[in-house]
Order: structure tokens, then sequence, then C-alpha cells
DNA sequence: TCAAAAGTGTTATCCTTACACCCATGT
DNA sequence: ACATGGGTGTAAGGATAACACTTTTGA
């Protein structure tokens, strides 16, 4: 009795792992930027092949992916997603056409990187992108984005209507109400990847039309041109694992405290609200923002002050990252604000 | 211009994904049991690879594994991690031995799966175990697990003050109070894999043993005598899979409607809670349970009553499915309880 | 009648949200 | 003086955790 029978090994069928990172960052005042490559037209994450006999782990890989491509050393780094379904994995120019039958199953493994400010880089085809330039509809800082009654609502419900069956319409609507907060429904922050996904089954994230030219085996570029309202496209399926890597950080934010990782080693109250705002898209009530970090014990005020501030000096505060390795610690809970 | 600079690709060495299923449900009153296939001595996951030419995606391949090998279709499936890193892919039997130079390299995928009630299956091989066996210290429903105490934490002590440098031996020392909730500590039930994993690397899991010995190219068969204090080990990686299904589990009962997935129909009150401490491992409270499920909306009484709880006859609920695809929902805060 | 399990009422305490207000700096 | 951003006080409402208590069945 010598189970589990696992079916035959397909040893003629070869599979490449790819790996891609979203390395997020600070930049200026408020803004979350993502390290990108530039791939031909479009921007694309660092990303490389798993060599099952040269690395001995996914993650000491993707580092040096990272590394090699963009000059910068990545620190906090975490698991995502692995992506396995067939005509998303469409591969990079250099490993060939994806149409081929002999062509290699490619199986995306993503994760999320996470550093203190965002300083240049040298390489040329590195560079620090804010991620709202993917994502316009996620951006909910300066109140409600009209892109998504005027552009995407519009589009949706027409994708919607001209689906088969009563019921298959009625679902995409009540999917589309639900995720993108429309006729009244609440918005929730998290679903970063429902919404891409939703978006990309109805055809208004410009992957989905290559993807479907591709799997046809027809010639099919990196989109060039695209809808301003629906986000700008990235090479392969790097704008699925960027919209998995925000929705896991938006998450992970309130019950880990990882925006610190985001931060340098002092920083002032008003840096840490506008990163947190930066990440979830959401403005938050600032006194009791303020109140809420000091109840969780998280930070320790420095004594000294920022000056550059414009108004009155702002004290600094440092990361108590000993807690990390004492006591059991959650993140931040978001004091929500109805009016700005 | 043409980034990103993908190094070239080992097409020699071969890769083969493993894909693997934690399939959970509830048999009896209040025990939380793992759908197993006997393999050998030990206990593993149902499981198989991936075909990358046969297999549309990982879900269909890992659906049809579990039904052939176990007889059940399991509905609810979710993905929980992927690992890679070297030592740990000790493969089955069937896949050759991983000493060997060329070897495939072998990468896990490990699904959580949930079902309601544990039917009787008629494979031989395959049989529902409770999770306890394989995490006796997971379990605080009947108070503090004395193996903790007694077992656990002289052994993690032991081997703390044998590593090298002061500063490894505090650091081993403090993680082992925070996970094990050694010294006063807080337990924190969510950290099931981090517990599992200190154990692997304190070399107290049985499992540990089996891959050094594997690492050297030495025979090492599947442990068969193991410590009970300890938990009965598994094969290949599938001990850290269901470690990872169960922190998953508990901390999505949190803030995901998913306990209902493990119920049937019509349930009672007392049901639900039983279930939710058999995930979790800790009792609740039980009036306030009753009142937080009733303020969350979640499920609806259906007049009708359970006669056979042996006192006052339960009403039954069921849970309101139609929510999900209505309104946004969240799971259930769990009542916390200081005294029995 | 009693044990067992279902189910209700009440209260102190804490957290959340919102409001109004004062403080220290540069121009 | 006043604009700008930093920082405090206070109070209503809701959630949590704990207490004691009543109800309905089977043995």
């Amino acid at each position: 009795m010598r189970a589990p029978p696992v079916n035959p090994l397909p040893l003629n069928a070869s599979v490449v792992i790819g790996l891609s990172a979203v390395v997020m960052a600070m930049r200026g005042e408020g803004e979350a930027a993502v390290l990108t490559v530039r791939a031909g037209p479009l921007a694309g994450l660092p990303s490389g092949s798993f060599d099952p006999v040269g690395h001995r782990t996914f993650e000491l890989a993707l580092r040096a992916f990272v590394t090699e491509q963009t000059g910068f050393e990545i620190g906090y780094v975490e698991q995502l997603y692995t992506f396995g379904d067939k005509g998303r994995d469409a591969p990079l120019a250099d490993l060939g056409d994806g149409a081929g039958a002999d062509a290699p199953r490619i199986v995306s493994v993503g994760y999320l990187a996470l550093t203190p400010v965002a300083e240049e880089t040298d390489r040329l085809a590195a560079d620090w992108a804010n991620w709202t330039r993917f994502f316009p509809w996620e951006d909910w800082r300066g109140g409600r984005p009209a892109v998504l009654d005027e552009v995407i609502a519009p589009a949706l419900r027409k994708w919607a209507a001209q689906l088969k069956g009563e019921a298959a319409v009625e679902q995409a609507l009540a999917r589309a109400r639900l995720l993108f907060a429309l006729d009244g429904a609440p918005w929730n922050e998290e679903r970063v990847l429902d919404r891409y996904e939703l978006l990309y089954e109805a055809g208004l994230a410009a992957e989905a039309e290559r993807d479907r030219r591709r799997a046809r085996g027809l010639e099919a570029p990196e989109p060039a041109g695209f809808h301003p309202a629906l986000g700008e496209p990235m090479v392969s399926d790097h704008r699925r694992i960027l919209a998995t890597g925000l929705a896991r950080l938006r998450g992970k934010l309130k019950y880990r405290p990882v925006v610190f990782e985001l931060l340098g080693a002092a920083f002032t109250l008003s840096d840490l609200q506008r990163t947190v705002e930066a990440i979830t898209g959401a403005p938050l009530h600032k006194q009791n923002f303020r109140r809420m970090v000091e109840r969780t014990g998280l930070v320790e005020g420095l004594g000294r002050f920022d000056v550059e501030t414009g108004g009155r000096p702002a004290e600094l505060f440092r990361f108590r990252r000993e807690l990390l390795s004492t006591a059991p610690v959650s993140g931040l809970s978001l004091p929500s604000m109805r009016e700005g």
C-alpha cells in the first residue's frame, strides 16, 4: 500500500518559474512609488527566471534580480501569490513566443518588498513610478475619483449588458457595484486585485486584448496607446502582481507594523500619516490618527524637531523596532473620515 | 533598449510543481479533521504534480488530485503559499531520491479547501485525521496544554543554549518565548507556521532529521517513531503546508465569513461556536459569542429546532449566503475568555 | 426534581468618531 | 498679525468582557 499515487511525471514538458518583485518606497511628499524597469514601450517589474540548479531559495534569487536590474538592495520581502493559469503567462520577449506548442509553461511568483525612501538610480532602464499611474481609480485622497463614474461605471455596465443570460448580467452588475462602489455601495480599499481582474475580464485592461491575440497565435505587440482612466498597462502579468502587492500592503498595514519599513530612522507623525494615506489611498482624520499611533506605543518621541515643515516644528519619532522581538505587535487601525 | 534583461534560461534543469491540499471539515462534536492519504508509515495530504501541458490551471489540477485520491469533491479553495527552498522538498518515493544531482527541483504549492461535514470514505488509503494529532500544542480548548511547559519549553531552551554566540542564544530564547507563550507571554493562535518552523529548526520536528540525512545523501526512511508531544510527522513538507493552512484559516475567520463553508445548510449557534473553537483551538465566551453573531447579521433563524441537544432544543440557523454578492461582509470577531 | 444546554439582561470599561480649541514657527 | 501646520481636551455612541439570571427539554 504505497500511496499517494502521484500521476506520472511529465518529464518532456518544461516549466519556468518567473519571479517578480513589487518594490515600494515613498518619494517626496505623499507619493508611494514602485520600482520599474523599462521594457520597450511599457514598464515592468524587476524580474527573472528561477534557476533550479543555481538558486537555493526563491527569495535569494529575487534579491539578486532586483539588484542586477535596478542597483537597489531590498530589505523587507514577503511572497504574494503564485499565478499558474494559462493565457496570462505572456512570456517576455527573450523567452520566445507563447504560441508555440513546445514553449515552456510559465508560472509566476510575485513578491512584495519595502524599502525606506526611493533614491534615484543611475540605471537607465530602472525608474520609480507612482502606483497611481497604473490604478488611477484606487486613489481616493482627493475624494471619489471622477474616472469611476465617468469612464469605468459606464464601460462595465455596457460589458455586463452584452453577456448572455439574465443571471450572468445581474451577477456582473452586482460585482461591479460592490467592487467599484457604485450606486452608494461602500468602497473597500483592499480589493485592488479583484477590481483589476474585473477590468481585465471585461476587456478594459489593455493587457486583455494583447493576451487574447496571443492565445489565438496572432502577432501581439505590447499595447502602446491606452485610456488614461483605465491605467497604464504593464509587461506580462506584472500589473496583476502589482495589484496583488498593493492589496496585500493595504490589508497588512492594519495588523502588522509594516509601514515603518517605508520610513527612515526618524520621521514626523505627519510623515507617517502621509505614508499610510499614500498606500491606502484614503485621507485620514489627523487628530484621531495621532491618538491612535500613541495608543499603540509603536513609536517614541526623540525630543528633536523638524523645522522644515512650514508651520510649527514637528517632533521627530522613531519606530520601536525592539518590540518586534519582545512583545506581540499589531499594526495601525485606521481612523476613517467622512468629511475632508 | 530591451529590458528586463532576464538571465539565461536554465533549459537543461527541470522543475516539478507539486500541488497539495489541506482539506478541512468538521467531524462529530467539535473535531476539525483534515483529509489525509496514507503513504507508508506516515500520513500525507492529497497531492500530485502539475502537468504543464495537460492542466489549464493549478486549481483544476488540484481538484482532480483530491477526487482521484480520496473520492471527495471539494468546494471552497484558496491558495496558501509556494515553497521553493532546497532541502525541504523531500520528494515522494515515486519520484526518485532527492540526493541525485539530476533529480528535478520540487516546488510545492499548498492550497486550503473547506467542505461541510466529513463523510467517511471508502478509499482504503484516504482518511480524516484530527489536526491536533499533528499539532498538539495548538489546542488550548482545555486550557494551556501541558506539553508546552513539560516538553517543548525545556527542549527549546536546551537547543537555544548550545547555539554559538550570546546574541544568537538570546534571540532564540526570545523567539521561543514569544511564539510558545512562555514566561507569561500571551498566546497568538495565528502563528501556527512560525511555531512549527521553530520546532523544525530546533530539530524537534521529526521531519528535520529525515531532511538532514537526505541532504547528506544518506538513506533516510520516513520517520516511524516520534515524541507524541511534538506531533505526528507527515510525508514530504506536508506538515508545513498543514501549518500554513491552519494559520490562514485562523486568521481569515476574523475578517471573512469562511466558517460557514464548514457547516451544513442548517446549524445551531452551538454548532457554529464549536466549529470556531475547533479551528482556533481556544474556548469562547458563549453569551458574548451569540451576541456578536447576532450583530453581524450573517445568520438567520429558521424557526426550526434541533431536539437532539440533550437540553433545551436549540434553534436552527442558516448562513445568509446572498450577502456575499450584495454587501461587503466581514467575519466573526472572537470574544475571548480569561476563565473557562 | 435535577442536570444540561439554550438563551436573556445588565453593567463597567474601552475604543471610535467627532467636535472645538490652543501652540509654535515663518513671512 | 496671520497663515500654516503641529498638537491637546472632551464628550457621545458603540463594542467588549464580565457578571448573574431565566427557559426548556430529557432522564
